[in-house]
DNA sequence: CGCAGTAGTTAGAACTGTCTAACTCTGCAA
DNA sequence: TTGCAGAGTTAGACAGTTCTAACTACTGCG
């Protein structure tokens, strides 16, 4: 399996729910994810093979060391994007959905980049 | 038939070969996009039947107002993207490259916005 | 207990975009 | 004329992502 925008996606989502619950549901990552819960069986079903994350007795999901990698890596990425596309003059709601799907396309050399620019007041 | 990402590359590349050279050629567009032939056979059958590009009987290939629309608007971004890039301190062949793959995930508010900025010196 | 609601899974299908392999067609050169 | 090279097409396959529909399993309430 290879990691790619979807997958960021899921785990970004397990990262953020995982921060504020303590762990992931799948129906949550559905509703948020706007997919299936079928959708979501189906990639957690993969993440695991893949030992992305960690899915407990009572359908707990945690990340592993390396599914937390990428998702931080992610959510940084969609927090400094959108907080560069907002001093940029960007309203928060698009800048915020405009990061999400920006954050997977950048390479490393333009996020390290957009992060030295990303504190700066420009108008 | 939904104008997706790859759509987009497909037009741009038909845009920027016909700009050059009167007309695209299918195996030029695979060259460009490092696609094989018959993938591009695919896509552009595609584009026919939705009137994005017309062949004539020698396979030469032009873009119809529709085609060309959507392909200046990612011609467009491409280079304002990659000049914005550059502008934050990203090298040339990175910026073209990341550009490439941003060019389909921004929006209109976001595009104006970096279109402001893409002309200032900031450093 | 029985039933309803919630959560998750599985099977099967569709769509997209790509590939390889095999084909046609055309033009040119030995 | 023959045959090769280049360009394009078609068929069939595969991988990825999603969907619907039907299923299981658990929980809690009357």
């Amino acid at each position: 399996m290879q990691v790619n925008e979807s997958i960021e996606d899921y785990l970004e989502q397990i990262l953020i729910q995982q921060e504020k619950n303590g762990c992931a549901r799948s129906v949550d990552i559905a509703t948020s994810l706007c997919v299936t819960k079928a959708s979501v069986s189906h990639a957690t079903k993969l993440l695991r093979e893949n030992a992305y994350i960690h899915m407990d007795d009572d359908k707990c999901i945690t990340l592993t060391p390396t599914g937390r990698e990428i998702a931080e890596r992610m959510y940084q990425r969609h927090r400094v994007l959108a907080q560069f596309l907002m001093r940029l003059g960007v309203a928060e709601d698009t800048a915020f959905a405009d990061a999400c799907r920006m954050e997977h396309d950048i390479s490393a050399e333009t996020f390290s980049a957009i992060c030295r620019h990303a504190e700066k007041d420009w108008d």
